[in-house]
DNA sequence: GGAAACATGTAACTGGTTACATGATTAT
DNA sequence: ATAATCATGTAACCAGTTACATGTTTCC
């Protein structure tokens, strides 16, 4: 049983295979869906060789599925080791790393720049978050038209659906109210000082 | 002149000597700073080549200070081309870069969990953002008792630390609100299945 | 004498992205 | 025919981390 050191995305597909079974085709599909905002952008290039790597592990196992209409597939199932494996990491500690922030760095700078091209890319980064927000409260709305309650019983895979897009929900709603903060004050100065 | 693509590393390098002059060491104690969350963790093995790269690009000078008490250092100045680069920088739009989150990740699988154990990890976690929220909320104390009114000109350095102290705050209030919520539901849940 | 803080770097490795390569099937 | 979607992979590159390497000065 050859033993290796699972990378965070090796995680993540284990994460998505313990609900149910996929194809490192439908694994990147469902990573780019909005409400997986967690899983960082899935590339092809490194779905496929994590999945031949964690079934050298035996931590998934694979069939061919022959479709029609469609190509060929090959469909990973998690095992019971794998299934094992994914429920002590979920309990183990979690390193806090630090990422570095272009925006902000270019917020940290901000004193040294022109209020109205600022406002420009303030305006379009507030764009892209009100859409992420949309896209995370649609799927909640789903979630609890078809769980209802049940959704809080903590044992069904929708469970970790339903806090990960609260998160996102949050996370948005508060970024939105501090950007709009940003954009009163650069708004104010733009009036001062125009052109 | 030797052209290069600059890293998001530089950048963050030339933001901070836009404020003032620093050397290698300076930078990376600078960027360690709780409030300067942004710059990601800062390596010496980043900065220095990372300073050298810069030189080449004619975009910071430097000059060897002798100490008393300490070893000499190399202190490093953006170039007024430096300055004009990064100011065509911060105005220029940024790429949406999601990262991959392992706490959430966690999360998304917390269907599979004893609710006990978990609730350690989501404590320590609380514990850890209680202490950066702290932080921040000091630094920003600071700043307002130092600048009062005058922070929100934006012709000084501080005007960025400003926002971004604020951002940081805004950031750990909303999770840490988030946090105890999911701890509630746990919380509740080990009491309907203990052990 | 040794630890801690100050100070600057190189080398090896790793995780992740971009580019490349191939091929089936369906819809236009 | 050709574009789009489905489907799976390899190769090259880049950013960032960890480990290594060296040396000064101060404080205990």
């Amino acid at each position: 049983m050859a033993s290796i050191n699972i990378s965070l995305v090796g995680y993540a597909i284990l994460s998505l295979l313990a609900k149910t079974p996929l194809s490192g085709y439908d694994i990147v599909r469902e990573m780019k869906k909005p409400h997986s905002f967690f899983f960082g952008q899935a590339q092809f290039s490194q779905i496929y060789p994590e999945l031949a790597r964690l079934g050298e592990a035996e931590l998934v196992t694979s069939r061919i599925i022959e479709q029609q209409g469609k190509p060929d597939k090959k469909v990973y199932t998690i095992s019971p080791f794998g299934l094992q494996v994914l429920q002590s990491w979920i309990i183990a500690p979690t390193p806090i790393v630090e990422t570095r922030s272009e925006f902000l760095i270019k917020v940290h700078s901000l004193w040294l720049a022109d209020p109205q091209p600022a406002l420009i890319q303030f305006r379009e980064h507030e764009r892209h978050h009100r859409e992420q927000l949309a896209a995370y409260e649609a799927s909640l709305e789903e979630i609890e038209q078809r769980w209802g309650s049940r959704i809080r019983l903590m044992t069904t895979p929708v469970f970790g659906d339903y806090l990960t897009v609260n998160r996102g929900i949050g996370y948005e709603r508060e970024y939105l109210a501090w950007l709009e903060w940003v954009i009163a004050i650069l708004e104010e100065r733009a009036r001062q000082q125009p052109q």
